[in-house]
DNA sequence: GATAATATATAGGTATCCTATATATAGGCT
DNA sequence: AGCCTATATATAGGATACCTATATATTATC
């Protein structure tokens, strides 16, 4: 996507994905990518990074799965301080989002 | 504020504001933090910088007032170009926003 | 004379995104 | 066998848009 607009969403996005259920990194990008109709493509240069420090931050913890077959994968899993970070970037979110939404309504002054 | 999600909302709102008629730096900043009630509060280490790209870009166009008392001010409006710029950003914001609250608001799946 | 409000400007730092590159497994095509 | 695609994770380096701090200038208030 060519514009700002979407910085601060992945790590929200992501953490409201966790909340649902344990996913893997690629398969949060697939699932959003489906969910959005392609209107969020994470790249693994933004998505990995994110998680790293998502987990360093101690809201969400990751445990590689046992698989026989294919490549390993890591799962994620939201944390209790992570519920509480997530409604909280929701709220902003919410906040922020019809503060932008009430200037772009405002009638013109002009003509 | 403390969040990254305000990105890309300061040149977006410009652009927003100045379509209603044109208006000084320190005018914008105090408009929008008013009708937002506080929720934008631009800094001007943040708005004048925007405001030069902006001009830089041919969105807008800046003219000096010639005031015979206090500070000088400079008057900004937005160009053809701009409102082109502003069509497409209000659009891919609203796109972006439709986006995250699609993934916000799909029901848990667990529990 | 000191502070606050108005008004604009730039330098330097931080954080998040991007692209590019690397590794590893598996399946399909020629 | 060789190549490409899809799956799956990882890091390095670069671009950009904010932030804080600082600077300047005018006017009003204490």
């Amino acid at each position: 996507m060519d514009t700002e607009l979407i910085k601060g969403t992945l790590a929200l996005l992501i953490l409201s994905l966790l909340k649902r259920r344990p996913m893997y990194g690629y398969e949060l990008a697939a699932t959003v990518k489906q969910e959005t109709d392609g209107a969020f493509d994470w790249k693994a240069g933004s998505l990995y990074p994110c998680l790293h420090k998502l987990e360093k931050d101690g809201l969400v913890r990751a445990a590689w799965e046992g698989r026989p077959e294919g490549r390993q994968r890591k799962y994620y899993h939201l944390t209790r301080d992570g519920e509480t970070v997530l409604a909280e970037r929701i709220q902003a979110w919410s906040s922020i989002s019809q503060a932008v939404n009430r200037v772009l309504e405002n009638p013109h002054e002009h003509e």
